[in-house]
DNA sequence: TCTTCACCTTACGTTAACGTAAACTTATCA
DNA sequence: TGATAAGTTTACGTTAACGTAAGGTGAAGA
């Protein structure tokens, strides 16, 4: 056995973590050149420390309700200085709300299509059942459309 | 006057048609390149039909709900053959089918972000209202987060 | 000792839908 | 007879978040 007083419990390999998180290790490699994690080293080998996964942890939420990677370092960098806490969580709290804002349009545009969709899927289905005058697609979506295109 | 007898009524420059589904000349250039329309020409001019136009439009409207050039133009190609108009409706109409079911997975995912996003906040909230332990971010996201996380 | 992992670094590749710059032609207007 | 506008082609640039390939190291087990 070699030096194994190297690392400590509750520290973590790249694969470990990367597993944790249902991530790659290039994954891992990338958010570390971008900054959003340091893991020591030992000898040329990551070790990921609690801190790690708890940066790691607000990386992937981050990344599910929709921030850039970018966004996410920025918040995270506010969050390294450890004064005025509660002005830096304001801060975060409007990033949130204006992300939720982004979010319900984007809700919205994707409703639409929806609609739009299932619009156009009854037209070409009439036309299939015989019950309209036989058309190609283009007039269908030519009908269904007008009103979008003033 | 030069030869005004080369082109018609109801046929559109680049920059007229662009205007007309406010999108950029490049783009009508793009989806020529890609095979989606095809304008004759007077010398180097392009000159664009209504069936250009009709085209474009299934273009503007297959974007809009979220099919890909790609998708959009094996439509169109569909559509060229004139025979078997029916089967071919049909098989749109099992592809329009299942792009629906991908937006309703999207809206789905968006709707939990949203939700995500909304319980974070109020506990960010409780925090800045003092109502709560002075916490940093990633040990909020880490309270709101442990289900996720098995 | 040989092999197999697990890890490392460097660096180019991928995808979509155009944007943008450069350099040129043609038509129209004053 | 410029000047301006609108059009053309060619071709490289952009963005995000990694994927992937090539080539190399160190440790552990048979």
């Amino acid at each position: 056995m070699t030096d194994q007083a190297e690392y400590q419990e509750d520290e973590y390999t790249i694969s470990e973590l990367s597993a944790k998180f249902s991530l790659t290790p290039r994954a891992l490699r990338f958010y570390e050149t971008k900054q959003l994690i340091s893991p020591r080293r030992i000898g040329a080998k990551r070790l990921y420390s609690k801190r790690d996964k708890a940066r790691l942890a607000l990386v992937v939420q981050g990344k599910n309700v929709g921030f850039s990677l970018d966004e996410i370092k920025e918040m995270l960098d506010l969050y390294d200085v450890r004064d005025g806490q509660k002005a830096q969580l304001e801060i975060s709290s409007v990033k949130f709300r204006n992300q939720i804002k982004k979010l319900v349009e984007q809700k919205k545009r994707i409703e639409k299509a929806i609609f739009d969709l299932t619009l156009l899927c009854d037209e070409v289905d009439k036309v299939i059942e015989g019950k309209e005058q036989t058309k190609n697609l283009t007039d269908i979506i030519y009908g269904t459309t007008r009103k979008t295109l003033k």
